[in-house]
RNA sequence: GCGCCGUUAGCUCAAUUGGCAGAGCAUCUGACUCUUAAUCAGGCGGUUGAAGGUUCGAUUCCUUCACGGCGCACCA
């Protein structure tokens, strides 16, 4: 660990004073009959002259302290707000207010008064008593500038949110976007499920997983890198509408876009296909952003976006045309190649027809979508999940959907016919064997709950930090996420 | 994994061509009973991310390493 300052050392020092005076530093509990912002409600109406038949108590951390001698004002900061107190010696009794004076910012504390308005017009708890609640030994992040340095905000995300009150508005969105959308699942016939984090065989997502060992059974158990074989297996059940927070697990590399362990909402409705879920889609995330917004129409990165319903909607194909002016239909697979290949797109390891369109799309179409926008019917190699397109059988009935050039979510019409699914299986099973560490497994009780019979399902699944990134304009994930992975901190 | 940039006091940041490592806030002492970036006076605070090298002398130049940010790659 780092190295004691002299400013831990310095409150350890008053830790002793303070119970020398008689004061516990650490009491049990407190009772606030208030909240900051509740005082800040219910008070405004108050004058320079405390109404003394209403008393409060309130409990938060000392953010500011300025002290004038006998009489002091300082800063409460609590879950919901700021705030001021104004201590007397007079009003609180000598013995208290030496140990108020010995008190630092940072520390909690209770307090019990009575509602002003001071002269300059600041709404004020003038204390008639005050409790030392937990003694801070740790100086907090200087008041004015907070705390900027990225590293120790992610690594210490309690002092990022003690000092950066911006920051929990961003968790307290996620929050509210999360119960906007079970609200709005729940409220249409849905219901929320568990299925395995520690899966035998890991599936639904092209992906590399975090391998682990059970020890009793003595067996390998992957971390999930999505849930969506399990769902489907409850749609086979019976359950015909059913949703899951999904924490899933990629081992792969992380950036602006990517954490290691990321939430997903991943959603199934029975006798649905994937027009249904892209009306769903956009309905779902326009709800979502009116609760927590209060508007569809958001700003991202000074970009101006429109959640409003209804989405435009694209073929990948015809995506490629309106934004390359690559027509991909006139082409053959060496045509479509050489265009692929003059437009800089890295072709690598891509072996089929569907795999360049997908990395045309990838490359030259994607980043340029910023309105939410549907890209539907996919290729058939990409797609081992989903139904092929009706009367095109290169294609599949799927699409994602883009805003701000990032891939949002991803949704098919379920493939539901047991040999056809098999037959894709073994095709990802070969890749599997030639070194493609993200293909599927054959997932041989997937296939036997098919061969029961799933009725035409549509699914979709988005992720969770994503959609807060968008929703509270944040261009990292990082910010969206509490604790975000991070290399270990050198401790010596 | 690759490239670029960064790492200096608790926090936010300076430091000229390689020449005594500084400021504001915080902290400590004193004054102050309506302040709010309180004010006034005085003080403390540093292994300049780590190790090595060049040099009379390194925060500064070189090498390696650690961590972070951004971009690329990988990937949704």
């Amino acid at each position: 660990m780092e190295a004691p300052s002299n400013v831990i050392a310095q409150r350890r020092e008053k830790l002793e004073e303070i119970r020398n005076l008689g004061a516990n530093p650490y009491p049990y509990r407190y009772s606030p009959t208030h909240t900051t912002s509740e005082i800040h409600q219910q008070f405004a109406a108050i004058q320079e002259t405390p109404d003394e038949s209403k008393p409060i108590c309130i409990a938060g951390r000392i953010m500011t302290k300025r002290d004038h001698g006998k009489s002091s004002f300082a800063n409460l900061q609590d879950s919901e707000g700021l705030i001021q107190i104004y201590v007397r010696q007079n009003v609180i009794g000598d013995d208290r207010y030496d140990i108020y004076k010995i008190l630092d910012v940072g520390d909690i504390v209770g307090v019990e008064g009575v509602v002003f308005r001071t002269r300059t017009g600041e709404l004020t708890v003038l204390a008639n008593a005050l409790e030392l609640l937990s003694k801070s030994l740790r100086p907090l992040p200087e008041k004015w500038h907070g705390l900027q340095d990225k590293e120790t905000r992610y690594r210490q995300r309690y002092a990022d949110l003690i000092v950066n009150r911006e920051v929990k508005d961003v968790f307290s969105k996620r929050t509210l976007i999360v119960q906007a959308i079970r609200d709005y699942l729940n409220a249409i016939g849905f219901i929320e499920v568990e299925t395995p984090v520690l899966q035998p065989i890991y599936g639904g997502a092209n992906a590399r997983p975090f391998i682990t060992h059970h020890n009793t059974l003595d067996q390998t158990l992957y971390l999930r890198i999505a849930n969506e074989l399990y769902l489907k297996r409850l749609i086979v059940g019976g359950f015909d509408r059913v949703y899951e927070f999904s924490k899933d697990f990629r081992n792969e590399g992380m950036d602006r876009d990517h954490n290691p362990e990321f939430t997903m909402l991943e959603l199934y409705q029975a006798y649905a296909d994937y027009e249904d879920i892209m009306c769903l889609t956009e309905q779902l995330i326009a709800h979502t952003a009116k609760e927590v917004v209060g508007s569809t129409e958001i700003t991202f990165q000074g970009e101006e976006i429109s959640l409003e319903p209804p989405w435009q909607r694209l073929t990948m194909i015809e995506s490629i045309g309106v934004k390359t002016g690559i027509d991909v239909e006139s082409l053959g697979d060496g045509a479509l190649q050489d265009a692929a290949l003059d437009a800089k797109v890295d072709l690598d390891g891509v072996e089929s027809r569907g795999g360049t369109i997908a990395a045309i799309f990838d490359t030259l179409v994607e980043p340029k979508l910023l309105q939410p926008t549907f890209i539907c019917d996919y290729p058939i190699e990409v797609s081992p999940l989903a139904k092929k397109k009706r009367g095109d059988e290169r294609f599949v009935e799927r699409f994602e959907y883009f805003m701000v050039g990032m891939e949002m979510g991803n949704a098919f019409s379920e493939l539901n016919d047991p040999i056809d699914q098999r037959e894709r299986f073994i095709e990802q099973g070969k890749k599997l064997e030639a070194g493609d560490e993200e293909a599927f497994m054959v997932d041989e009780d997937y296939l036997r709950a098919l061969e029961y019979g799933m009725p035409p399902t549509g699914g979709l699944g988005f992720g969770i930090d994503r959609l807060t990134m968008l929703l509270t304009d944040q261009r990292s994930i990082r910010d969206v996420i509490f604790f975000p992975q991070m290399r270990p901190e050198d401790q010596t």
